[in-house]
DNA sequence: AAGGCGTGGCC
DNA sequence: TGGCCAAGCCT
């Protein structure tokens, strides 16, 4: 059989997401967009920074609270930091949320409040890299920008059969999406090769069998679909020790400490603690009599698995707070508030009284 | 430019 | 159950 040209290939995508298109609460669908609806960018935007290294399913009910509570860029820009950051807790990469809050202030308040509808324009936001630069262009402007996340460098790669591995084969991935990506309907395409990553060509047992591409795809006929595409090896992820400390005062407000800006859970809420380090160690933020709770918390970060014990005890009267540190009452505290790891702390300080009653 | 940066689901 | 993976960005 002859290659298919580019255009024939995409127009076969797009017939395919016709019927197959997933829905979701930031897509306009193929037939809507059809009549004429167009997406809204300040929608497509938060959609596309939540959903970096993030799944479809997690990313749902926080795009459907962000999009609530702050319907517009305006509305987001005018948001308190902490109010942001809260909202944002137990969906991960911190650096999101607070460069989400600075894009909508630079839309809002240097852009006249109008998402800039380039490429370059968008390149030059916040958390707005080259995928998400291209994903905002195409689905929110219909430009023809080529996305390149994971999906689509899974699928070039089993469709032009490239073992070279990731990322060094990036541009070589890139050129082939670019190759492909149609001068109409260029959002509706972008969403289609995502759609069909994640829905078909997954990384493991692709269903080739339905596939609109499995004629064209040249992985498919040398049988090496399943094995692409090749990634570099990782390094193993070493394990850190800590201790955080959870504590009340008499009236029953807990002591918690704002993360400075950069680094790990940068900006979250969290309790004092030691550093995580390759031993054990303390550093309790007051002289007291504290009490270790049974059991750990075992959490997994990007880079290192975490062991953290957990110590409570109750604070003294007239302790002194330094900047970085609040006293939250009951009425204002709430776990969901907090970064994943540090909702684990508090799990176990609920689920595990200490051994010796806070006096 | 290679490593830092979260979390949950899946097998 | 531990590693892999998810619509990556920043420095």
């Amino acid at each position: 059989m002859r290659d298919l040209s580019s255009t024939e290939l995409s127009e076969t995508l797009l017939g395919w997401y016709d019927i197959h298109a997933r829905s979701m609460p930031w897509r306009i669908g193929p037939a809507d967009r059809a009549t004429g609806v167009t997406p809204d960018p300040y929608r497509i935007w938060m959609s596309e920074v939540m959903l970096q290294q993030t799944t479809v399913a997690a990313v749902k009910e926080y795009f459907t609270r962000f999009t609530t509570r702050w319907p517009t860029v305006t509305d987001l820009a005018t948001a308190e930091d902490a109010d942001v950051m809260a909202e944002w807790a137990g969906l991960g990469y911190y650096a999101r949320a607070r460069n989400l809050l600075k894009c909508a202030r630079v839309v809002a308040f240097e852009l006249g409040g109008q998402f800039p509808d380039t490429l370059d324009g968008l390149l030059a936001l916040p958390g707005v890299g080259p995928y998400t630069a291209a994903a905002i262009a195409s689905i929110a402007f219909d430009r023809s920008e080529a996305v390149l996340d994971g999906n689509v460098e899974r699928v070039m790669s089993r469709l032009f059969n490239i073992h070279d591995p990731l990322p060094g084969v990036k541009p070589v991935l890139k050129d082939k999406a670019a190759s492909l990506t149609p001068a109409l309907r260029p959002g509706d395409y972008a969403q289609a090769v995502m759609d069909l990553g994640a829905t078909i060509c997954t990384p493991k047992s692709p269903a080739c069998g339905i596939c609109p591409w499995v004629a064209p795809c040249a992985a498919r006929a040398e049988g090496t679909a399943a094995e692409l595409p090749k990634k570099t090896p990782k390094k193993p992820k070493p394990t850190r020790y800590g201790v955080a400390y959870v504590a009340r005062t008499t009236e029953g407000a807990w002591l918690l400490e704002r993360r400075p800006d950069k680094g790990l859970l940068g900006g979250m809420l969290g309790w004092p603690g030691t550093d995580w380090g390759d031993a054990p160690s303390r550093n309790p933020p007051f002289t007291a009599d504290w009490s270790r709770l049974e059991g750990e918390v075992k959490h997994t970060f990007t880079h290192f698995h975490l062991i953290l014990k957990v110590e409570t005890a109750r604070i003294p009267e007239g302790f002194n707070l330094r900047p970085d540190q609040e006293l939250l009452p009951q009425a204002g505290f709430k776990p969901s508030d907090l970064p994943t790891v540090m909702r684990k702390a508090f799990d176990l300080y609920q689920g595990n009284p200490p051994i010796k009653a806070l006096g």
